[in-house]
DNA sequence: CAGTGGTCTAGACCACGCG
DNA sequence: GCGTGGTCTAGACCACTGC
């Protein structure tokens, strides 16, 4: 009776088959505890190995995440929304505030790992502000924690001959952060492009956004123009995918 | 002398590890066959679960794919750009062109699994096309494939009353797409919404666009308006990831 | 300290694809 | 046909969590 319709279908599959289905129908809601691996092992009279198997899948598909010592949770989603074009309206950063309140509004920002340097810029970076490859430019890195979990790694390269001397190359820059200091410096940025990607991510980005197994990242590369078409900044960005909705709108 | 350094880190991310470098080194090329299971087995001296798992990391990260009884190899990307703005503009599809002739060049794409039909609204369309919940509406869905390789999987919304009787019911919409239709109908969409998603497919997604383990889809939700600011479509848009570059021109 | 998930071993049989 | 990866078993020891 029970194992007459297995039709070909791995075990593991079966059984994650049937957790999916309870978790999309709410047998189990978010945050709830589910059945862990000796309770599948029982359940369903399988080896260990092939238990775990089925709760792997159900990891990588981000539905689940497993803490150690204590079981496998339904995954809990909150996801901001940022919004891609209002949010750049110089209004916004133009009256002191950063591009960021646009996104927060009441919950707790943290901005660390903060760091500031020059270095040479690579080839996608000389191909993006139009320099020559190996020119000096302003490296500004840091990431963005909000209550407690960290959602966006963002790295910055600017001109260096444009940024020295002034508070862009400072860890704090100051009211409307770069965009106003290029501002006061006739660069004021009027033009936008965002290219977005998307990928599983790499060991690194994995440890500085804490992410669970299964989340992939979304990359964003904005680069600002001012009204002459001049590259001023490089900024990529790596999101938390299941922390963010990007929203654009736009006419015809 | 191998094994003294491991400091605490599992055999098979030691392993992962190792391959990975070897990839972005350029030791192994996109393409390039990496070491089986019974290579790793044998070369660090470890069970077949091990290699297995280590392979499986680098599967996970969407940087292996395995190919049942032939072997494990580096994956290859060659991603569409897809440009969000000009690519709507009425010049576009306003000229009997569809808005994928903007995308794809000179690729082949073929458009299968086409299907046309009236459903009740759910919740999420009748909130998007401000209709009341169960309101009858036009679904279109259909599939895009890029030489051979499913890319898109779409399906769009649009409410009944304004469809029915015209070519937007019928498999072929005609010259221009749906969005000549509405223009015809006095409805012509001059504004847009994408809210764009991130996560790992379901299984129906993944069979649907043919996905290797360890690639993310993007969820692209389109709402396109008239100039009164009426809803006349949402178009939900599944994309495989490892295929598609968006990008977002837009000013301050 | 009892139970959880994380790692690892040493076997087994299968389906598939390439030469 | 032989080697490949895919599935599965039945054990083991460990680290961590929560009571």
């Amino acid at each position: 009776m029970t194992d007459q319709d297995s039709a070909r279908r791995p075990k593991y599959q079966r059984i994650a088959d049937e957790l999916r289905d309870a978790i999309r129908s709410g047998d189990f809601a978010p945050g709830d505890r589910l059945p862990g691996e000796n309770d599948l092992m029982a359940t369903y009279e399988v080896a260990r190995m092939t238990a775990r198997q089925a709760l792997s899948v159900l990891r990588t598909e981000g539905l689940a995440e497993a803490r150690k010592g204590a079981g496998v949770f339904v995954r809990v989603f909150r996801p901001l929304r940022r919004r891609g074009i209002p949010r750049l309206a110089g209004d916004h950063w133009g009256g002191g505030r950063s591009v960021w309140s646009a996104d927060v509004e009441d919950r707790e920002l943290v901005v660390d790992r903060i760091e500031v340097g020059e270095a040479e810029a690579g080839a996608r970076v000389a191909e993006a502000l139009d320099l020559p490859p190996g020119a000096p430019v302003c490296v500004r890195s840091r990431r963005f924690v909000l209550d407690d979990k960290p959602v966006l790694l963002s790295v910055s390269y600017l001109p260096a001959d444009l940024a020295r001397g002034t508070r862009i190359t400072e860890r704090d820059t100051g009211p409307g952060g770069t965009y106003a200091r290029l501002a006061e410096l006739g660069r004021r940025p009027v033009r936008f492009r965002e290219e977005i990607r998307c990928r599983m991510p790499t060991a690194e980005e994995s440890e500085g956004l804490a992410l669970e197994l299964g989340t992939p990242v979304v990359l964003i590369d904005r680069t600002a123009f001012t009204e002459a078409g001049v590259a001023v900044e490089l900024n990529e960005m790596t999101l938390d995918s299941s922390s963010y909705v990007l929203e654009y709108d736009f006419g015809a």
